[in-house]
DNA sequence: AATATTGTACTATTTAATTAGTACAATAGA
DNA sequence: TCTATTGTACTAATTAAATAGTACAATATT
């Protein structure tokens, strides 16, 4: 389980950070599919935010079908590959890519370095 | 020289379709270092917003290295090349490219999918 | 030097995002 | 079935972001 942390001095708004904090763990493979997550409360009280914050933050990854929640149950690490179908994840690919490599291009990189970087810094997947 | 075009319906700042479009452009090829874009003023007439919203575009691109202003001259596309270092470049590139990794991981995506699909979406760089 | 053109600075206003307070609804388990 | 635990819904309050109004400063041009 992630040992949640939130900075107060970062601007940037809490429900983003827990987000966050989840994708990395997600990436990093600290989370594992159909663990369970704390409860909205039980993270409100560790973080010391309001439980809607951390229910704000569950659902947006819950849209995005990176989480899944039952009340009464809790909420747990979905199993992605079964939920979306191909073309859509294809599509959600194909739109973040654009976006990031116009990015990366307006900064004057080039396809090579940016998959060389990639390559890089690509974490253990 | 850029199309410029808002849309006040899409939920993006101006600001930010201004520094998108900008973006894309150089991405497309479609601006070339050392070209002129449209004064603060005139930009800000021709898309019906005020002066200081197009200033904030043109800054936030200048931050970047991306523009430079002149005052009593002009905005233009800078030589980024010559005026960043080579370190803080690839500084730079790690983390964009670290930040957008743990986005698509957290998708469920794998480094030769996202490989794969910046070489087929990229643009001709 | 005078004037027009360029970007800048600062303030105010409006709008949206964020967080919190509180009551409600669904499920699990005794 | 009753109670505790879970997430949800709705509202209010706060905070931050976005846009605009207006005056200023630097440069270019005549």
């Amino acid at each position: 389980m992630i040992d949640f942390k939130l900075d107060p001095k970062s601007g940037v708004p809490f429900y983003r950070q827990i987000i966050d904090q989840i994708r990395y763990g997600i990436a990093r493979g600290e989370l594992q599919t159909g663990e369970q997550l704390p409860t909205v409360r039980s993270l409100a009280v560790q973080l010391k935010v309001n439980l809607n914050t951390v229910s704000k933050a569950y659902k947006e990854l819950e849209i995005q079908n990176i989480l899944e929640t039952q009340q009464g149950t809790g909420t747990f690490i979905s199993d992605i590959d079964i939920k979306i179908p191909e073309k859509e994840l294809q599509n959600k690919l194909d739109s973040i890519c654009k976006e990031f490599t116009s990015i990366a291009f307006s900064y004057g990189f080039s396809t090579d370095e940016i998959i060389q970087t990639i390559k890089n810094v690509g974490g253990e997947k």
